[in-house]
DNA sequence: TTGTATGCGTTATCAG
DNA sequence: CTGATAACGCATACAA
């Protein structure tokens, strides 16, 4: 026996009352003699009992804790976005198990699964770019396990999500070049499989078309590791350096690719602004001190959390199977701060 | 009936035999005949049956799963030492539980119990800095959990530790800027409640005085938030920079408040490190971006969240309780980047 | 109001 | 080689 634990057992065998009335009187449930109950309660206080979280959970099959998956939390965007889905668990009494999928398929469904099988009671999740098979999540969804996803979604499950409009951050962010002289926008993006890098693909495409300029495909360059492997990153910021139509100005989603495509630059001796502008996505608070643009797009990280976590508790504590599930999009802000070229 | 899992009854019932017979199976113990084994090995594969760790927590008092408790996730410093923990921990089938103390000693007090009472087989811990009152710890340290302290430690439990070398960090920084012929060196420090910070401290002090450099205690502030509140550090700042003894260096342990510093400096209009040079100890892989300085410590983070797990692992798999502890000290790296005033 | 018995999923002990 | 039973800590239906 590895810890001495207080358990319910001990305070019936020192209080000479049987498992039932002490459990009932810690869970305030049934009416039992307030007197006992009074004594029980002392007691429990006293030896500083604590109910065994394990047993509940095997028994109740549920475990008042929520699981998040992300790909990684050293990015700035997930792990503010976890700071707001504590800020709303916490509150609630539920503990927040977090894990990372650095982007893997195999570590995405182990994890998944072993969250599960640990009785979570529900599960926030951003996929990762390598998945592309999500039955992983379709059985357990189906299964009856609430999942919401946030940032990075899927249309094939049926459930709340919640999203960044980086559609419109992206238009927003291409538009504002294009009305500051700049007209050569490459576009260093992230692994095409995601939905949020089509998106922004689309802000981007639809905001040079409304202004005349002609998309060029070869101004657009995929990263399948999302910014996390810095040579990726250099690399295609080279081939779009080294093309004939060279870029006057940057459009990087994500905080890790906004930081690379910097670094990138840096190494190549280019300044920002002054030889290219930068506009990234990012929720980097060190993003002030680069100068890296005009401007920023702010992504409500910490929001963005909330919100979902929200949704999750909506669907948690709703005692009918809900069926009416909902997109929530929240709106990014361009944070201007130079406006000429 | 929330989830309809497979059990070991379930195979039982199936196939016609008792639950012991399965479970003995399924793990491979005691001789049973290999033919219902291999019977039973199939089915099971085929059903896709999966133990539940849950009842195997209750039953076995562990959890295979280690428990890790930090200040903040949204800090590259503690980001890479987590994946370094994951890293070891993964590898042996273990699952790692994050957890946040934001600081807060009311915080770590809960989560640690709750992890505790998760059955996790080990805790990694890196102490909030409002934590002086150790209990929390030592009473469950009495009771047999193993615990490994990185980065932030204490001297009042007698267990394996893993530390940066942070007095040397701090003397190499000083001394690099003294050679670079910078005489007033401010440091901007995190709470001094914190093992990590006095180190620091010694570190400057004794770089100081070993080349005959007045110490002015008004060039060292703390704060006690570690640079989690801008604010806080802001004011520090400008306490030292509107001294009568204005600095033209600045030595800064730490991610968050290293950036924060530099956030501030820019507010203030100064030029880094034309105005002020700047040395912080930080794992952000930002920092190349800002040309902070002449240079900067880098400190061990991946490495020392594996060497922490290692010790873990060590106290863990133990059979008789482990009585020589050892501190594990980590060596900092100076970064050298520009060597003139 | 309180006690007894049962079960959550699994393994260990003991009998057969 | 296999099966019945108890136990891990707790909650609850049922009985008293």
């Amino acid at each position: 026996m590895k810890f001495e634990t207080v358990t319910i057992k001990d305070i019936a065998k020192a209080l000479g009352l049987s498992t039932s009335t002490v459990s009932r009187a810690l869970r305030g449930s049934y009416e039992i003699s307030s007197e006992t109950k009074k004594l029980l309660l002392e007691y429990a206080e006293k030896i500083n009992y604590r109910p065994n979280p394990i047993a509940l959970s095997l028994k109740e099959r549920r475990s008042r804790s929520i699981g998040v998956i992300v790909c990684e939390i050293a990015n700035n965007f997930f792990s503010q976005a976890i700071n707001g889905i504590e800020s709303i668990a916490y509150n609630r009494g539920y503990h927040v198990i977090i894990s990372q999928s650095h982007e893997s398929f195999e570590r995405e469904m182990v994890t998944v699964q072993h969250l599960a099988s640990r009785s979570v009671d529900g599960l926030l999740v951003s996929i990762a770019s390598e998945t592309t098979d999500l039955s992983h999540f379709i059985e357990l969804h189906e299964k009856g396990l609430p999942i919401v996803f946030f940032d990075r979604i899927t249309n094939e499950i049926e459930t709340h999500k919640v999203v960044v409009n980086n559609y419109k951050g992206a238009y927003d962010a291409t538009t504002h070049l294009i009305n500051n002289g700049f007209k050569k926008i490459a576009h260093i993006t992230g692994s095409p499989s995601l939905s949020i890098t089509m998106e922004r693909l689309r802000g981007y495409k639809e905001a040079l078309e409304a202004n005349n300029i002609p998309h060029d495909e070869k101004l657009v360059q995929y990263c399948h590791h999302n910014g996390m492997i810095y040579d990726e990153v250099e690399e295609a910021l080279m081939k779009v350096m080294k093309g004939k139509n060279k870029p006057d100005a940057l459009l990087t989603p994500g905080d890790r690719l906004t930081t690379s495509c910097m670094t990138a630059l840096k190494k190549m001796g280019k300044k920002i602004p002054e030889d290219i502008a930068l506009i990234g996505f990012t929720n980097t608070n060190l993003a002030d001190l680069f100068n890296p643009s005009l401007s920023a797009i702010r992504q409500p990280a910490f929001e963005m959390g909330q919100v979902a976590t929200e949704l999750l508790f909506q669907i948690i504590e709703s005692k009918r199977p809900v069926t009416d599930f909902e997109t929530r999009v929240l709106e990014t802000e361009l944070f201007i701060r130079e406006t000429t070229k």
